[in-house]
DNA sequence: ACCTCGGTTGCGTATCTTGCAACGGACGTT
DNA sequence: AACGTCCGTTGCAAGATACGCAACCGAGGT
């Protein structure tokens, strides 16, 4: 739509990757280094990139400015963040808070695990509806239509052995999880980690986001991870009425 | 230099202040809504920017992506990271981490205070070097001949009856810290504020960044200030030793 | 049912962006 | 020390592109 804010973005994007020279980075968007060159002093001007010495861009404070101050819009991630801090202090474990977006999981905030397995996520990173724990609970709290018009709009991407592959298992499961209250991604998403999830609920009961705990297979078998539910819906319930919610609730 | 991209960032932080419509962010930014909803489809096709049901538009998660992907790329950050949360810990104040930007200081870390009272600042924020404990710190550990540079080019903004108002003093000020190997700010950037800062020193000795704790006057007298400087001291040293510092080096 | 307010679209024009080619400065090499 | 290469930078001209206009649409409110 707009063809040099989108050049910029899609650069902003290459550098994050790596300060990279003009050549390399007009090459990446398939730009003339020119253009590159006057992108970048606009993206400097604000602050969204920095020049480091000669040939070398990183990505500049504007950035987070900004995204602190989009963060500091999410009232549930301050509302939940005491209740969750606990959780992985008490357990040690990674927790994710996560909220739907367009088809999409966005975690908005990590807290994370002691242990040396580290994994791959980030808060802002966007993450797949069907085969996270997360993305479970948050299409589970929708209304049925909603959910299964999501289910058929879901590119179900294999990533593990037990990755969920249609939209009849993945309606059936959102059954099952709305039902007991959490969510298990078994494996589905990566192959050697498992997670819980369960929803953290606002003033009206409706679903503002959903926390989750990722333990790597090695540490905790199957059962491990289901025996700190418990732990994890008393947290989900703190931050639930630090959200406002009051427990009565039409949902559920 | 780019108008669509100048447009655009500018719009960014219009967005930041709150979600408007689409003819309050035209004006804002002196151009037609037309406009302003073209440069917001893009930005949205980028997740820069969310659009929450109509008239309400908000940052999107690719702003946090990038700035924690931005954040990840600065190295004292992760290798002071540890020492500060302890020093925040045990102290119970807050602690920013900062550093030298072009003519400005950028805090790239804060540890919030467990007192009521709270600051104003935010990781990604910019501010002044000549009524900041940190910049003194930043500036005061370049050679000589740059900091009169950098002294003669401030604008000396008038921020509380404290605040130093002329390059003499601001150098003054400088050699004092130089020689102590730690810089106050006695309220002069907010009146009931003031800071200690020190240095964080990479392995050659250089100085990568600058940590302060942030005190309100009501809790610490100016003299309570001063006997915290050696709890900062061992802070910073250990994130120094984190960063590489050998201790011996030149500097100082 | 009307009116207002916010968002959306199509279109022609003027502007802004783009790519080119040539320059300049910094390294590194022979 | 001189040369060659690699990056970044500038001026310019052509044309794509982003802009503002005006009209349309849909939702709330009166």
């Amino acid at each position: 739509m707009s063809q040099s804010l989108d050049r910029a973005l899609t650069l902003l994007g290459g550098l994050a990757r790596g300060g990279k020279t003009l050549d390399e980075l007009a090459e990446e968007i398939g730009v003339h280094k020119t253009t590159v060159l006057r992108l970048l002093r606009t993206l400097e001007s604000h602050h969204f990139v920095r020049r480091e010495g000669t040939r070398h861009y990183r990505l500049g404070s504007a950035l987070f400015d900004l995204a602190n101050q989009a963060l500091e819009d999410r009232d549930v991630r301050r509302s939940s963040h005491e209740a969750l801090a606990e959780l992985n202090l008490r357990t040690g474990h990674t927790v994710h808070l996560a909220s739907y977006e367009d088809g999409e999981v966005v975690y908005i905030d990590k807290f994370e695990g002691h242990h040396a397995v580290r994994m791959y996520s980030r808060v802002g990173k966007r993450a797949p509806l069907h085969c996270t724990a997360v993305g479970k609970v948050l299409v589970a709290a929708m209304p049925r239509a909603k959910r299964e018009e999501i289910a058929r709009a879901i590119d179900y991407v294999v990533l593990t052995a037990n990755t969920i592959t249609t939209p009849e298992a993945y309606l059936a499961e959102l059954d099952q999880v709305a039902e007991r209250g959490y969510a298990v991604d078994n494996a589905e998403h990566e192959d050697f980690i498992h997670c819980v999830s369960a929803p953290v609920r606002g003033a009206g009961g409706e679903v503002l986001a959903a926390a989750s705990m990722s333990v790597p297979k090695v540490l905790l078998d199957y059962d491990g991870l289901l025996a700190l539910v418990p732990e994890l819906l008393a947290a989900t319930e703190k931050a639930s009425v630090h959200s406002g919610w009051t427990g009565n609730g039409k949902g559920q």
